[in-house]
DNA sequence: TTATGCTATGTTATATTATAACAGCTATAG
DNA sequence: CTATAGCTGTTATAATATAACATAGCATAA
């Protein structure tokens, strides 16, 4: 909700940073240095990264090396609600609220690459209640814009 | 809206190819030969093809050999909402509905892998006003639902 | 303590998906 | 005919992702 407008984004990383910690001890996850460090850098800024990117961050620190590695810790913050993976753009992207995140919307500025995260309980509950009448049982759902943020003039 | 259901399958892929062919009268497009069998082999089914299952599909019957014969076929069909991209599966559909589809919602089977698409103007709507509501300019999306059809049980 | 099993990591190799770049062909309008 | 625009053929390569297996760290219980 808050990738395109002004914020204190300091606060922004460590406030998602700390409830990620909190939900690691409470699940007893193990945040080892590399899944650590791949969130720090998803952290980074709002934008969405793409894996080898995300690795090539974790390789100038010396976390990790290969393709693999990289997937493991995304595929464990994906997992655990920590992180995002925009299917449009195979990028991946921190989630804002990793306590209290539950089928969002994203947003994705087509200029800046900014990603804001939105929750959509009303249009979720259309787009099941749909499914349901032609008998299909959703059980999750991919929901991305893209458009232009308020500060990327068309 | 008619993946999950008993239907005349036949049918309801000669009725997707007329309404092609009278689009592409309309707008002075060429349905190639490759792109025509591109979208007759979409249209075998309702379930999402990879780029490669095409391919193979195209040089079976000699019409296309490599990779960008298949993309660029695909592309046209896509650009003109002939045909849809999942992005969830990198995968490819034909459109149900090519003279009146926008921003439908689709219905992935995990199971079957039957695609069905429907229109979703009500949720649709909302989520371009709760974007709207953040500055944002909302000019395309992709909606993806992934569960089970009526005839795969959990 | 040490044996045991589980989770995480390291590494090689390869699979899968997609595009850039350029050469050649074809229909058609002038 | 010939210029043009759009389509096709081909090579090469980029970008994204996973399989498979070897090794290391850690947790816990005999
Ligand atoms: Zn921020
Ligand atoms: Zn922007
Ligand atoms: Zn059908
Ligand atoms: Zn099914």
């Amino acid at each position: 909700m808050v990738a395109f407008v002004q914020h204190d984004h300091k606060r922004c990383k460590r406030s998602a940073m700390s409830a990620v910690k909190a939900l690691c001890e409470e699940r007893q996850l193990r945040l080892t240095p590399v899944r650590r460090r791949t969130l720090e850098i998803l952290l980074q800024s709002h934008k969405g990264l793409g894996a080898y990117e995300v690795l090539a961050e974790l390789a100038s620190c010396g976390l990790a090396q290969k393709p693999p590695q990289v997937y493991r810790a995304l595929g464990f913050l994906i997992e655990q609600g920590f992180a995002h993976k925009l299917e449009q753009q195979n990028a991946y992207v921190a989630c804002c609220e990793p306590s209290s995140c539950i089928n969002p919307c994203f947003m994705v500025c087509a200029s800046c690459g900014r990603v804001a995260e939105q929750p959509v309980p009303r249009a979720n509950k259309q787009l099941v209640a749909a499914a349901n009448e032609l008998g299909f049982a959703a059980s999750a759902s991919v929901i991305e814009l893209s458009g232009l943020c308020n500060e990327c003039p068309g």
